[in-house]
DNA sequence: CAGTGGTTTCTAGCATCGCTAGGATTGCTA
DNA sequence: TAGCAATCCTAGCGATGCTAGAAACCACTG
């Protein structure tokens, strides 16, 4: 039966590099460039083992990397409690430069990943919760959930807009001061 | 020489056709289900016509629909002025809200199109202008240029976010008078 | 009116895409 | 070792964006 769980480890450990595979390549030539032919080929396999692993095909493969996208930021945003408000702006916002595909991943593709609902991933969650963390010791008599929400959303634009060339880049650290400026101070 | 002059005219009311014929789809069934086939059949022409208005293909149509997008916006934004902040950002959200398509067309889409760099079409300036004129009274001390960036940035994020499902429904308005009581205030 | 040259348009096809059916191969079991 | 079941690959389908080359059209000249 040890063989057994050794064929189910090697197939997660499979599923896991054809992920692996999806980002590195999406974050050097875009998604566009992520092909199923190029994908299989990469892990050494034919095309339909891709679907054994991902019913989905392409798309439940990005959203699997959106998945660990949400994750990794979780991770980082938690780090950055510490720096307040500041530093969870400065933190998100550095983690979408660094990672712009898993990002594009996350929010701008991959949208019929569940968020304010009911089936939302604990991980999706966890992104929320530490911008509320932040928001809610300067949310005053302000509603701190849609106010995380309008912060995020700052962020987001920011990340979005800066990306498609919209923003000038040498603003780049005083928009960010601005962002802490308008939602830092105590609002009564 | 009034003949070549129809003919012109007829080419560039053809041209018109194809854009207006490919929002049209767009906002019906998504980017994706625009296929040149589908446009040549709508305009009853063969797919090569297409080509001969637009060289970039698929990408410039989306293009020249985002610059009429633009266009559109900068309007809206211009009549929404006497409304002050809180007027420009409804007004903002509403259009944004109205045609989704357009929409991604002018941002997440053709993001080829350049912004803030010298090349950058007269109506995408009009656009932050606009934003501008009512960030202006309540910079304070406060950078108007980046301010004004800031704010655009939190109006898309609430738009690409609520398109995702990220955010509740429920709490749109809240959101957008948060906006306003964070961005309305003069700083000084 | 017939012919001619240039423009416009269409037919047909290429390469690539996501995806899948059905056969071949492998590896475990008895 | 024979048979069975799980695994994998070959081959192909329909659809996509785009284009080369043939066909049709039209204005102008002799």
């Amino acid at each position: 039966m040890t063989q057994r769980q050794r064929r189910v480890r090697d197939r997660t450990e499979r599923a896991r590099r054809i992920v692996s595979a999806a980002r590195e390549l999406a974050e050097a030539e875009g998604w566009d460039a992520v092909t199923t032919r190029k994908l299989a080929a990469l892990i050494e396999y034919s095309q339909p083992v891709l679907y054994s692993h991902f019913p989905g095909g392409k798309d439940a493969i990005m959203a699997a990397a959106a998945l660990e996208g949400f994750a990794e930021l979780a991770s980082v945003l938690e780090t950055a409690r510490a720096g307040g408000l500041a530093g969870v702006a400065e933190a998100y916002v550095t983690f979408a430069e660094a990672k712009p595909a898993l990002y594009d991943a996350m929010f701008t593709l991959a949208s019929e990943l569940p968020f304010a609902q009911d089936d939302t991933p604990e991980v999706m969650k966890a992104n929320f919760a530490e911008l509320l963390a932040v928001i809610e010791p300067v949310a005053g008599k302000q509603n701190a959930g849609p106010l995380t929400e309008v912060f995020w959303s700052t962020l987001h634009g920011l990340v979005t807009l800066d990306r498609g060339h919209r923003l000038s880049r040498a603003h780049r650290d005083e928009r960010l001061k601005l962002v802490v400026a308008r939602f830092g101070a105590r609002a009564d």
